[in-house]
DNA sequence: AAAAAATGTAAAACAGTCTTGACATTTCCG
DNA sequence: CGGAAATGTCAAGACTGTTTTACATTTTTT
């Protein structure tokens, strides 16, 4: 397994939302996104997809290999 | 949980692989690939972002929410 | 400086992803 | 037809992702 890298805060931010309000949008656990956001684990591809969808952008743009830019 | 739609084997035979040969490329076992284009399970996002390097698609066009096109 | 909001973190429980090994069925081709 | 290759499927086990609850720390606001 390797954890990936993301700009999930980044793209959050931009939002205007915390990670609860952001959490609540998705239909997630506010601890579900920290945990993401501070890169201890993945998201399902699900849940990868949902935030793709609502901060308008490609998955593999907020979501990249370590190796990748 | 919802096990998303996806167009996995008609990408993977477009590249003239089996099962096999794909799920090594991607390294993960056979079973894994058949799984997923059986649409048992989704794979983890790591896999997905890989068979979306591997095939040339973006992650969304390969895996989709079922509501979706 | 004090109160409130946001973020970090941890444990337990449960559901999902992936592996190996094995065997059955189907498809392809001499 | 007969054999080989490809696909389907199952079970057990290891590890990953998410939830809830709870509390500590940091940041923002008044």
């Amino acid at each position: 397994m390797t954890v990936l890298k993301n700009k999930l805060r980044s793209c959050r931010k931009e939002r205007g939302d915390t990670q609860a309000s952001f959490a609540e949008e998705l239909g997630v656990s506010r601890q579900t996104i920290n945990a993401i956001e501070n890169e201890k684990y993945n998201p399902s591809l699900e849940l990868a997809i949902k935030i793709s969808r609502l901060v308008g952008e490609p998955v593999q743009e907020i979501f990249y290999l370590p190796k990748e830019g």
